[in-house]
DNA sequence: TTGCTCCTCACGTCACGTGAGGTGGC
DNA sequence: TTGCTCCTCACGTCACGTGAGGTGGC
């Protein structure tokens, strides 16, 4: 495919649905390469880099700083075989898998909480100082946390 | 309840899992609020902050950023019986919880994602420049986003 | 030639983290 | 009296956003 044809900066962004900046920065930070310019010219940049800001935004997603990014692209360049970086992704993955389980657990908890929310806003009158006198007789008692963290200090 | 007694600010910050420096800039953004002092002096914070932590970290939880729920203080403080706050609220979960939808299934994709990533690191020789010259044959290509980014560019 | 895209500083933002250096209360 | 907790600057961080002011290529 399109293999040796290079792209502006701006065609990346398009592409990519991003800023300049971003892609800029990312350079900054070592993670694309721009063919060399002397002075302020133009940015270059070879298919290479389409498949490297591909990687950037999946392990993004993923939950990876573009520090950790940095480090894996660093491992990549040592290792020709792929055997470190593949170990040390397949690592991240897995600990990132654990984690989207957890938090598809917690999303769920938190629609049911925030449908409980809705519903209660209806209900009670004031929402920022709810506990407190009345806070003994209220309906809601069980399942509220305040209270929980008040009665855990001592 | 513990309605009338005062908390230090290291109290708040064991009680919630935050740093006490994540206090102060609370009450600097003017979400929380300690007894008057006199100068550097110990703060106080009332029964009042215990609450509005919570919910500050209810609202930060549910996705929502300082200044927003800054505002929704403010509407509190100017309208007594609620309703401002409780529309505006309301709306915001309501927005929230289609969030939570969409990123429920986009988690969902993204399990399914990783698990295909973690099979094919096994599988393709080098990660960050897998595609190319051999792209054509690639045993993958129809799930392959980069081939179909460069498609779409004419 | 006219736009549009690109360029480089360089400061701003958000939600805090992290010392430095000093004071106060049980 | 000794720690521990607290205090106030004030600069740092992360991933960019956002002008300002200027240049380059189709």
């Amino acid at each position: 495919m399109s293999d040796d044809r290079t792209y502006r900066i701006g065609d990346l962004a398009r592409m990519f649905g991003i800023t300049t900046r971003t892609i800029r920065y990312y350079e900054e930070l070592g993670l694309l390469e721009s063919d060399d310019r002397d002075g302020p010219e133009h940015r270059r940049y070879s298919y290479r880099n389409v498949v490297r800001l591909k990687r950037i935004q999946q392990l993004k997603d993923y939950g990876l700083t573009l520090a950790e990014i940095s480090g894996l692209f660093e491992l990549a360049r040592n290792d020709r075989s792929g055997v470190s970086v593949r170990q040390s992704l397949s690592e991240k993955y897995r600990a990132h898998l654990d984690d989207a389980r957890r938090r598809r657990a917690a999303l769920d908890e938190y629609m049911d909480d925030l449908s409980w929310h809705i519903e209660q806003l209806d209900k009670v009158k004031d929402f920022f100082d709810c506990p407190g006198a009345a806070c003994a007789f209220c309906q809601w008692a069980e399942r509220c946390d305040v209270r929980l963290l008040a009665s855990e200090e001592s």
